[in-house]
RNA sequence: UGGGGCGUAGCCAAGCGGUAAGGCAACGGGUUUUGGUCCCGUGAUUCGCAGGUUCGAUCCCUGCCGCCCCAG
């Protein structure tokens, strides 16, 4: 008898033709729409039906079962309400990041497991290999950096055979599979803020926040903000304020409520060439420190050579000794963020990685 | 109320007699399963106001208004 997967259908090309391909390998296949986020925001209404119309047209086409699992109060409690209470401490959270670690590969793993399926399957642009993990074929679409979170068990049970094709081909499966999503526009943005932005989202869960100064690398007020929480590190557009040279912000004092700026893009404040990672995880092993590793400080961004790796014995006050480390780079990396995951590999394979602090 | 300087789009800023550069911001679009970055596109019938000189003025002259600096 053929192995059971149950495979996360989003209403997406990616996730369609996962399951056409796991289809056509022999797998018995069940198409799942988990729904995570309903609700309608101002000047945006959910999309969430069109996409289980989606999931579910492309279900039907294949001729394989499919259900919804409703994930709404998990999904707000786990991702969402991390997420504002992220940015409401001033940092910059990666809700996907969260929601692939509780979400897909944790509570939906565990509720298709419960629901007699053996392996669940996504359409991410990554690989697994003996509960390994490794960067997709596509180093333009890898998603690894959103995964590094997801436990060896859990990849043991996954899927991904995405990961193994060029987005240009997985355009092609789709067409050449008949999916009705195969000219589907990708999604971006966070699942469900989706084009409303996030900056309105906050606005709308937490309400108007106090207004602040703006002060440049000179010590100089240029102006005034509407909320530090809204602003993060690296970031140019939004400010209000011009006159010469772009501003980006270099940091944020969310207790005196001051937006830190420069004009000058080598700015010391602006480049850093040491990480300090907490909630650090592995996937698998933990590495030997001075092996020749890199990492990756935002999504799609170059790897950085790693100097070494310390494992550091103090760490912010909330955190066990022994999940926070130091990084020492080879070069500057540009706008560090506390709140944002910096990823590490070797080479190919994505080993875990960590929180800014 | 002696001397000097300046007033050009929300901001910075070129032009100094020939029919308004550029940058920032903003807005729109593109890239992107986080935030952000990045890329492309869009602005003044008009140059503080009122007169004058000139074929023609943002650029020259006069007056007024506003601002800044030095000196009293």
């Amino acid at each position: 008898m053929s192995k059971k997967v149950f495979v996360g259908l989003s209403g997406g090309v990616d996730s369609s033709v996962t399951a056409a391909l796991l289809k056509q390998q022999g797998y018995d296949v069940t198409g799942v729409y988990m729904k995570n986020w309903s609700q309608d925001l101002p000047g945006m209404v959910c999309p969430w039906k069109q996409d289980y119309q989606d999931a579910k047209r492309v279900a039907v086409h294949l001729g394989i079962p499919f259900k919804l699992y409703d994930f709404e109060k998990e999904y707000r409690q786990l991702v969402v309400d991390y997420m504002i209470r992220e940015y409401r401490a001033g940092r910059t959270p990666n809700p996907d990041i969260m929601c692939n670690q509780e979400v897909k590969f944790k509570l939906f793993l565990e509720t298709a497991i419960a629901d007699g399926t053996d392996m669940i399957a996504t359409g991410h642009y990554a690989r697994i290999k003996d509960g390994k993990m490794f960067a997709g074929i596509d180093s333009t679409k890898d998603q690894s950096y959103f995964l590094y979170r997801v436990t060896e068990d859990a990849l043991k049970k996954s899927l991904m055979p995405i990961g193994e094709y060029k987005k240009s081909e997985v355009r092609e499966l789709a067409r050449k599979f008949g999916l009705a999503t195969a000219d589907k526009k990708d999604s971006q943005g966070i699942c469900f803020v989706g084009k409303v932005g996030i900056k309105d989202f906050l606005l709308h869960e937490l309400g108007p926040q106090p207004h602040g100064v703006i002060i440049d690398q000179h010590g100089k007020k240029i102006g005034e903000h509407d909320g530090a929480l809204f602003y993060t590190i690296g970031q140019r557009h939004g400010l209000q304020v011009g006159g010469g040279l772009p501003f980006y912000v270099t940091g944020k004092d969310m207790d005196k409520n001051i937006v830190y700026v420069t004009t000058d893009l080598q700015d010391d404040k602006l480049w850093h060439n040491e990480l300090k990672l907490k909630e650090v995880y592995w996937i698998n092993e933990t590495p030997k420190t001075k092996s020749e590793l890199q990492v990756r400080t935002r999504y799609r961004a170059q790897l950085v050579e790693i100097k070494e790796i310390l494992f550091a014995k103090d760490g912010p006050p909330e955190s066990k000794n022994d999940d926070v480390i130091n990084i020492l780079l080879d070069e500057d990396v540009r706008a560090v963020t506390p709140g944002q995951s910096a990823v590490i590999y070797d080479g190919e394979r994505c080993l875990g990685g960590g929180i800014v602090y």
